[in-house]
DNA sequence: CAAGATATATAGCAATGCATAGTAGTTGCT
DNA sequence: AGCAACTACTATGCATTGCTATATATCTTG
C-alpha cells in the first residue's frame, strides 16, 4: 500500500502497468533485430533497465500469443552442440505492425510534449 | 478474436495495454500545465489521438487514485455562473513523480531503439 | 416548468497481463 | 553417476485497468 509520499510505492506500481505493451514491442523489436530463441530473448532482455527480474514465464505466453497473432514464426533448429533450440522470426505482418506500434508510441510521446504548452 | 492477418484487431487490443500507465502520466501532465476540473479534462484529453471516446468513468476514478497518492489536491471553487468545480492541481510530490515518469517514459523509448542496432 | 447541457461520482463488469512456481528434458563437467 | 547449467513450457492466482451504466445536482434556455 503506497503511503503519501511512498514516490517509489507510486512509480513501481505505474511501471508495472506502464509496461504493459511496451513489452510486447520491445519483444518484437528484438525479434526484427534478429532471429532468437527463447531463453536467449530472456537473458538478452534481461539487460533492458527495468527487466532485470525479467522470467521465463513472462516471455514464453507473450510468445505464443504473437505466434497466434501471426506476428512471429518459431522453428526448431538443431545446434552442433546442445540441445535443439527454437527459434523465433518475426513474419512481414509482424514487421508492419511493429512499425505502427512505434508510431503510436511516438504519437503518444508527442501528446504528452504537447501537454506542456497548452496551458 | 483476432485473425491471422487483422491488422486493427491486433494493434487495438495492444492499444489498450499501452494506454495503462501511459494514461496515469497524460493526466498528471496535463494537470502540471495547468489546474483543471474533471468534465473540462475529459473534453481536453477527448481531443489527443486514440482518446477521441475517453469517458468519464475513466477519469474520475484516476483522479481520486491521484489524490489519495498525494500526487495532486482538489479544490471546490465557485463560478460566477453554473454550478461550482472541483479544480486539480498538481502537488509539488506529484511533479517530481511526473518528471519520473518522463524520465522513465525516455529510457523505455531509448531501449526500444536500441533494439534495431543489436544484432 | 421542462429539457438539455454541465458537472461529479460510484458500482459492477469484462479483459488482460504479469509474476510465481513448478514440470520436463538435454548437455556438459567432474 | 551426479550435478549444474541450459532450454522450453504451463498453470494458477493476483492485481489492475478502463468501460458501461447509473445516480445526483445545478444551471441555462425556450
Amino acid at each position: 500500500m503506497a503511503d503519501m509520499t511512498d514516490k517509489a510505492g507510486v512509480l513501481e506500481r505505474w511501471i508495472s502497468q506502464a509496461r504493459k505493451g511496451y513489452f510486447e514491442m520491445l519483444l518484437l523489436a528484438r525479434l526484427q533485430a534478429g532471429r532468437a530463441y527463447g531463453y536467449q530473448i530472456v537473458a538478452s532482455l534481461k539487460q533492458v533497465p527495468g527487466f532485470e527480474n525479467l522470467a521465463e514465464g513472462t516471455v514464453y505466453p507473450v510468445l505464443t500469443r504473437m505466434r497466434n497473432d501471426g506476428l512471429v514464426t518459431a522453428e526448431w533448429v538443431a545446434e552442433d552442440s546442445g540441445a535443439p533450440r527454437k527459434y523465433y522470426t518475426t513474419t512481414q505482418f509482424g514487421a508492419e505492425v511493429l512499425a505502427e506500434m512505434k508510431a503510436i508510441w511516438a504519437a503518444m510521446s508527442a501528446a504528452l510534449d504537447a501537454q506542456e504548452v497548452t496551458s
